[in-house]
DNA sequence: TACACCTTTTACAAAACTTTTACAAGACCC
DNA sequence: GGGTCTTGTAAAAGTTTTGTAAAAGGTGTA
């Protein structure tokens, strides 16, 4: 049905203190209960999550949940983002990161922030 | 002999002891924590940090990181560069030389030397 | 058809980012 | 020191991107 097929990444579901996301299922539970997300909202968020820590292009999102070819001029991402947003509660804001003029970013609940961990120092003295 | 050796290569990445900076991810840590650049502030100190050591004429950063031919007067590099200082906090001003009249230069952070002292200096009410 | 629900567009507000402006401060040369 | 050019800095102005509410459009179903 949707121009979407997710199989970047082979994780069944994503969960973490508050949220629940079932791939195989398509839903997603917020603090135990159903989120009641629609489908494009779901998609994003799946697509999202599949990629969680890492930025996803607004030009990614447009092509793979709405399969969008580039060059559209379109606010329904931002409208869909925002939903989401709101359907997120409270964490809203720390999930899913504004990347200005990039894309967007979720960041799992409370997860470590360094993406590449600091090699032990090579310095003289360390 | 610094951490960094650069020459005509394209590193990933560029890191001391302080500094770190993704050229993969477009991203920028100091002490580990994400410095929050703009896309220009964080192209600016791309391209210093990729001719660390050496001198980048205020004319080459100019062309590749605004597009500006010569002959264009403006303030931005200046401004750009005082709000990557900020930026760099502590460090900024051992990071980013003022090549008068030229341009900027990158230094890799250097660990300050530790100065033996024969006699136990610790008067602290010199 | 009427209805409920979902998606997209529209129009404007707000935020983020960039550039310019104006002047202060510093560097260089005589 | 005085003159001149360059850089530093703060703030204003300008531009682009994102957020938001509401309306319009679309789809499926009873």
């Amino acid at each position: 049905m949707g121009p979407l097929h997710i199989t970047d990444r082979h994780e069944l579901s994503y969960r973490d203190q508050h949220l629940d996301v079932d791939f195989e299922h398509k839903t997603a539970l917020l603090d135990a209960k159903p989120l009641g997300l629609t489908r494009k909202e779901y998609d994003l968020l799946a697509l999202l999550v599949q990629n969680a820590g890492e930025v996803v292009t607004r030009e990614t999102l447009l092509e793979r949940v709405w399969g969008y070819s580039n060059q559209i001029r379109t606010r329904t991402l931002d409208v869909h983002i925002r939903r989401l947003r709101k359907k997120l509660g409270q964490h809203n804001s720390a999930y899913i990161e504004t990347i200005f003029s990039v894309g967007y970013r979720f960041q799992p609940f409370r997860a470590p922030r360094v993406v590449q961990r600091l090699a032990p120092a090579m310095a003289l003295g360390a």
